[in-house]
DNA sequence: CGCCACTTTGAGTTTTATCAAAGATCGTGG
DNA sequence: CCACGATCTTTGATAAAACTCAAAGTGGCG
């Protein structure tokens, strides 16, 4: 995969708006916070599929905001195996660093994407302009915490076959929660080697728990589409519970 | 388990401002922020060993800090398994919550433990006084997701044994950034239980590991204490890079 | 048409889990 | 101080899950 040489579009503060309300945490944006954001000094960034946006080790000094397009995280171990950590989509935001300001882990493209990119010191100014917006980042990487946590479950106590359908109907939430028409079946650009990275198993192996899936009637994984066959069941096999994906720090108490 | 009945202390803001600052994230606390500290209603409790401090599905009202004891987080899941997420110690918070208020996952102590008591809403105005403060919410919230990003990875790709050699180094550098002692030989009050549901492996399979390991002469862990025989060759097996537990968003640039 | 990347299948092996049960260890009460 | 129970550790034998290697099938694209 060669590195992602970008596309550089007009400074857009009003699309930025529109994404971090359109995003799943609770977002309220006042005028004092509008103010922070229009000062914020945000690009967006256009990338082809298959590249490199962050590379492991890499400088870091911005994060990045998903406009559009199917992406991955993952990190890259020695023994040659990888880990895909995410699949960031609209409205997820990207990029963490270690103290010394380098990258942890790579960032791709799987489609052609699309990324608002706010350097940090920016982002930072903004906040101390406008101390919500913290709480928004917050929220931000609260989500993305739980969202790890069920992952890391997934992979950690649940077979195979359970485990898969699980990422399958976690995908299904996430791709309707962006807006995306049916959410029993929906595109999805991803390899069986990507999803077996991420589930920590061999694209042979998956490929054979797809076919139980189809065979058992449940879902269908198909040409990079998805169509789930049929959803309560396969919820309760998966022992599937959404919810993860809305939890925060300072959430509202009902 | 039997649920927590802790024993309330003294208000100490003056010992939360010690435990931040020896904290391993960079807390630059000015007047401001030690003002604002102070006016957060933060109490201490005490909590015995091996009960349950927030339980799974829990009402959560409270950010807690860890002053001192090991403890867990973990989730439990239908199938009877469950998953630890981590074993939080000194300087470490814990609970999150799902967005309508409840906590997704439970913790417990495992020896007796000390933890700062923060409610949300003293933690929201505290950040609204003085907006540094988030930083280091953000700090501590991006450090947990880079620490699982590093559990993921362990229990996805990497066998049993490389595993089990990674969580030990792990919780030797942990141990060791609490101040603790020498790191190479540590008091570490885990069952082989509960060694084995953080690494997604069943405690027989953890316990001939834990052999393997002693038979190379690599680690032994016995009677609660951990003892490193060969840690460059452990750090070359485990594929052990500690950068991780430093990871943070607004780092300094070197 | 042919190449390339991806998917699918088969056969055999390794890793890890399961079941069963015997040692340790530690705290507690007699 | 010893015996007892409870919990934790260790071992053995067997089974199941997942991986490896090899190779054939599929589909899109230049």
């Amino acid at each position: 995969m060669q590195r992602g040489n970008r596309h550089n579009v007009a400074p857009p503060t009003e699309a930025l708006v529109g994404l971090l309300e359109s995003s799943p945490i609770l977002a309220e944006l006042g005028t004092a916070e509008l103010s922070a954001l229009a000062s914020l000094a945000v690009t967006e960034n256009q990338y082809p599929a298959d590249v490199i946006i962050i590379d492991q080790g890499e400088r870091i000094r911005s994060v990045h905001l998903v406009l559009s397009g199917w992406g991955c995280v993952y990190r890259d171990l020695a023994n040659g195996k990888r880990q895909i950590i995410d699949f960031p989509m609209r409205c997820d935001f990207v990029g963490l660093r270690t103290a010394d300001g380098y990258s942890y882990n790579t960032i791709a493209s799987i489609t052609p994407m699309s990324l608002f990119e706010i350097p940090l010191p920016s982002l930072e100014r903004a906040i101390r302009q406008a101390p919500k917006l913290s709480f928004m980042l917050i929220e931000m990487l609260s989500r993305q915490r739980s969202m790890l946590i069920e992952h890391l479950t997934n992979v950690g106590c649940r077979s195979a076959f359970v485990r898969t359908a699980h990422l399958l109907l976690e995908l299904s939430d996430r791709v309707r929660a962006c807006g995306s028409g049916d959410p029993d079946s929906f595109y999805c650009p991803l390899t069986q080697y990507q999803l077996a990275d991420a589930l920590g198993l061999t694209p042979i192996h998956l490929n054979r728990m797809l076919r139980e899936l189809r065979e058992e009637g449940l879902v269908m994984f198909k040409s990079y589409k998805v169509e789930i066959l049929d959803r309560d069941r396969l919820i309760s096999i998966a022992e599937y519970d959404g919810e993860f994906m809305r939890m925060s720090v300072f959430g509202k108490d009902e």
